[in-house]
DNA sequence: CACTTTTCCCAAAACGTTTTGGAAAAAGGA
DNA sequence: TCCTTTTTCCAAAACGTTTTGGGAAAAGTG
């Protein structure tokens, strides 16, 4: 057995870490200078063609990958990302979630980034969660999902010039990025779809008053109503809540079929799915054929659901990547209002969608 | 405008960086040295009660937080837990797992910890993930979910004693430390209370084989009918896959009452209820009514659906938390061998578990 | 008072990279 | 040949902590 310099221990059955080398054994491996070895790594051009290949292969011959800390540390980036989700929305019931993340994370690997992932149990620990991030140097950005109207995290953010993108978009005049699905158009046109169908009252089962969304599918709801010539009855609009979707979209669902003339088609966002077909089913209301259903997102329950559910389907995992790009671009320094993009959702018609009885 | 000797900015409108002071401004601010403010804020004897109270009284005021990269460093830890998640095998529709990376995730944060996360597309890319996070030297330790009966992550991570810990079991005769939920006394505690409700013939759609949980089910499921006096009938076994629950407990719910003297009830996990509501609507069975139901996990829509769901629930924000105070000890160099929990689950009656009609 | 022990503090080294600022050697130009 | 330019390499500094190994002053002891 025998020392090595640095002090790392290259000799056999010393658990984990031994299994390792640094640039510093490299070079020596090498005769050169960790300097040089470090440069020909990072494909300088004042290191020569013919020692550049050598240090690569012997790199890869002793798996040497530089230690991540360390480069952090000079470097002064900490090639991280953060995230905080919060339970309490019930994110997860969300297929559109996963698929979003999926896309985070694929593209963050591929910057050779890390994403950290906080879990806040509500809206103030969603706070503290992300200022932790922040002000302990713990990311170099932040990606912000769920957003409100009035969200204070922007605020944050913007005040101390900390690199972030929205999935979504703010009431906020100063210029952030963001990447954010078209909820207008897209419930413009299943709005105008239904109207064409011949649907003369179509009910809109919204998400939760605060949060950013709902605002552009009532636009787009609004919208779609007066394009195909229908009025706008406020006694068709509805708002569930996030905590408790199936429920509250359940109760609402029957508080609609009380009106005197009720709807024949209902808009909504697929995660109330449950509860609207618990209260139609309360009312002897078959789904799809006594009242037309067309979803926000393309979650499992709408492709295996007998009529299966149409749906506009926006693509998360897409999203997900442009979301990660951008916040690369904005923390290398370029200007945040200059990525502010706005992708189409495509509508699905399946079984759900047809002409009123 | 003024240059500290560090070279960070303290000026004004400098952008983000500027806010932050680093432990040799704070020290020349004190008139000490950083190794005694160090050490006064890591709470060392060494330092008097007074300068101590001095130091942190100022480190508070200056909002002074050590950087995470350069201590990491120094301490030669990443202060690091990775986990790996994979999509398809719908994770996500769960609330069991936002639960757990609940717990998981509240622990790590009280630990000063950061949890990375990886998404990965297939078990390919799970391995691959989880060898960039521990060759990479990019974390501490990992955490394992969704096992299966031989898992080739177990093993690698053995072979380099690296720190883990499962969330589940697997088939391994080496000792490691494992946090499982007692699959098999909750389906036989399930199985005993339905025949002790008069059902004979009680079915057992189970999760996809080659994954560790359903042994430990089907384990349960057995003991539970032979405590009763029952006797096993293969044909009344099922089993699901992940990357299609609903779909496959669909055709499977069918396939049962094919058979000439049809189940009564079924256990199952809740993951899959909605292809057997779906397959006993087709059916024209009443669940609750005409079969008893009791699943796994007490989903949204268990509660939800009328008649309600029993369920086995078990208490994963717990379980998550013990994940990670053990994944803590084993990284500190605690034998894994002495860290191997087996949680009880509860039984939650509802709606659906009644006597044979 | 002289000696030992305790209390309190600090300079320097270390963690493993990347970057800075040359310097030696080789090549080119007159 | 002598001077300039280019090529190729490297020593030292820096990133911001914590730990090591004292050392000076204060307090105790006889």
């Amino acid at each position: 057995m025998f020392l090595e310099q640095s002090g790392n221990r290259i000799g056999f059955g010393e658990g984990f870490k031994s299994m390792t080398i640094n640039l510093k054994q490299l070079s020596k491996l090498l005769k050169l200078s960790p300097t040089t070895v470090s440069r020909a790594l990072a494909d300088y051009p004042d290191v020569s063609a013919k020692t550049r290949a050598r240090v690569k292969q012997m790199a890869i011959q002793q798996g040497y990958q530089p230690n991540p800390v360390a480069r952090r540390l000079q470097k002064g980036k900490t090639e991280t990302i953060g995230i905080v989700i919060t339970p309490e929305q019930n994110y997860f019931s969300d297929t559109f979630f996963i698929d979003l993340l999926s896309g985070i994370s694929n593209q963050i690997t591929r910057a050779g980034y890390e994403l950290i992932l906080g879990v806040a149990s509500d809206e103030e620990h969603e706070m503290q969660s992300m200022r932790r991030m922040v002000e302990g140097k713990r990311v170099d950005g932040m990606i912000l999902t769920l957003i409100r109207e009035q969200d204070p995290r922007v605020g944050y953010l913007l005040d101390r010039d900390f690199p972030f993108v929205l999935y979504g978009r703010t009431r906020e005049t100063r210029p952030y990025a963001f990447v954010d699905m078209d909820g207008k158009q897209a419930f413009e046109k299943a709005c105008t779809y239904l109207a064409g169908l011949g649907h003369r009252r179509i009910a809109l089962l919204n998400g939760e008053p605060g949060f950013m969304f709902p605002v552009g599918c009532r636009e787009g709801y609004e919208s779609g109503l007066f394009l195909s010539g229908l009025k706008l009855d406020p006694d068709l609009i509805r708002e569930w809540k996030h905590k408790d979707p199936s429920q509250s979209s359940y109760r609402w669902t029957l508080e609609l079929f009380k009106n005197d003339n009720p709807p024949t088609a209902i808009l909504f966002q697929t995660e109330a799915v449950n509860g609207i077909f618990k209260g139609l089913d309360e009312l002897n209301l078959q789904p799809g054929k006594d009242v037309a259903l067309i979803g926000y997102d393309d979650l499992e329950i709408a492709r295996i659901h007998r009529p299966s559910l149409s749906v506009l389907r926006p693509q998360a995992r897409e999203a997900g990547q442009r979301v990660v790009n951008i916040l690369l671009e904005v923390i290398k320094g370029e200007d945040p209002g200059k990525f502010q993009e706005i992708h189409q959702v495509e509508m699905v018609i399946r079984e759900t969608s047809l002409p009123p009885s």
